[in-house]
DNA sequence: CACTTGTCGATTGGATCCAATTTAGCAATA
DNA sequence: TATTGCTAAATTGGATCCAATCGACAAGTG
């Protein structure tokens, strides 16, 4: 079998969802353990699989052109980022999401990013912010939400890229992509989002004059705001 | 293989007494994935597999007395975890410990814990506060340094337990497991710790207070002075 | 009628076999 | 001697097969 990534074989009759998500597969991949873990955990950050969606391992196999094996040890990785519940002889669910869990996410970015934050500013150069300032007239020009999820996730990146810790920023990183489930959760009801380009804004200039504080005190400003909007979100849809 | 050692309960009257049978029959895996899994990471957190130590399928597979495949599971959750280096076809060696690697789990325990300690404060009641003050007095009873280590993280744990944000403990507390890695390289080389216990009194008689301010500040003392000892005994060990 | 028991189908867990890849050793050559 | 290329052994990746477990529903029992 070749990991040409493009254009497995997709059968016929199936969960549409995965089907999609395999149609459109970009880089190749090494493994297809690899291939088959980062294609649904695409689906699942992105939503495309939804919460509470159970993953059939043969199901999986028939879609994706591999075997079961593969599969399991995918959903063992997808199970230990906390992606999907695996129940011994029971199977695998895309974990839910609620406004508890979309409150948790948002502690741990607060905790984590003025950290990262803090660390990173005394060693950002002018690439690094001509960088984040590309990223953010990006940001304006986007219009579909899919994209502008990873702008806005890299535009946070980039600002703590010189932090020198990477474990912090790979947790950091994973942290900012589940926050997009959320966001396009409350995309798919409400339509548009607000970007909050003045905060991105204000933290780059923050940066720039190397003002820790200032940059975190916006940080936490942005990440509050959020946290509202979506926790009302699931209130309101909830009430 | 049966996980439970071949005994399973049968429904019958007295069913109070066969559930404490089953109940003592010890930490039993429902799977032998589970099991590989947990006894490798107890394995690797305690320092008995140390860094840089390659796990052959096969080799792993025999001591174990199961099939590869549970073993490759296992190390699939185990990459996930960031506690094993996982390269295709070449194969799984245990993640080397480094004192940048050292700095990068302080850094994250410095940005976890004083939230989660926040967020638990107001909400620890008496028996919370009772059970942490056993757990200092425990381990100023205890000498060995496994157990020494479980104490400490057990009390750290006790005084976030009503964080209500479970992610976030779940990050702590593996956070806390990683870092007794790096104490107990220390202790091997030096042979004995300081566990700081007025650091702990001072901890709990601030929770008790409510003083979620002066908690977090001697709980960042703490760890910082944590984080210069063994810090200081990488560079001496590599100078 | 409630409750247990047994059986069957669906699904996952585990074992074994085969294929693909890496690596080390060795030989040939410049 | 250093380097390149090839072959074989070791090791992992993947496929297929069988066993164990769970859920639901039917049947028996008090």
């Amino acid at each position: 079998m070749t990991m040409d990534g493009g254009r497995r074989a997709v059968a016929a009759e199936g969960s549409e969802a995965v089907a999609a998500l395999v149609a459109d597969v970009g880089p190749r991949y090494r493994t297809a353990t690899e291939f088959v873990e980062a294609t649904l955990r695409q689906g699942i950050l992105s939503g495309r699989l939804s919460g509470g969606t159970p993953l059939r391992q043969e199901e999986l196999a028939r879609l994706f052109n591999v075997s079961r094996m593969p599969v399991r040890e995918a959903l063992r990785q997808l199970e230990a980022q906390a992606l999907i519940d695996f129940v011994p002889h029971k199977g695998a669910v895309v974990t839910d999401i609620s406004a508890e869990d979309a409150a948790d996410n948002y502690a741990i970015r607060r905790a984590l990013e003025p950290a990262a934050l803090t660390l990173s500013i005394p060693h950002l150069d002018a690439q690094d912010f001509a960088r984040a300032e590309e990223l953010i007239t990006e940001m304006d020009a986007e219009t579909e939400p899919g994209r502008m999820g990873e702008l806005n996730r890299r535009f946070h990146m980039s600002l703590y890229a010189r932090a020198g810790r990477p474990r912090l920023l790979a947790l950091t990183e994973q942290q900012l992509a589940s926050a997009d489930r959320y966001v396009r959760f409350h995309l798919a009801a409400k339509g548009q989002e607000h970007m909050a380009q003045e905060d991105h804004l204000a933290m780059l200039a923050a940066a720039r004059q190397r003002d820790a504080a200032r940059a975190v005190a916006v940080l936490l400003g942005h990440l509050d705001t959020a946290a509202v909007t979506i926790d009302a979100f699931f209130r309101e849809r909830a009430g």
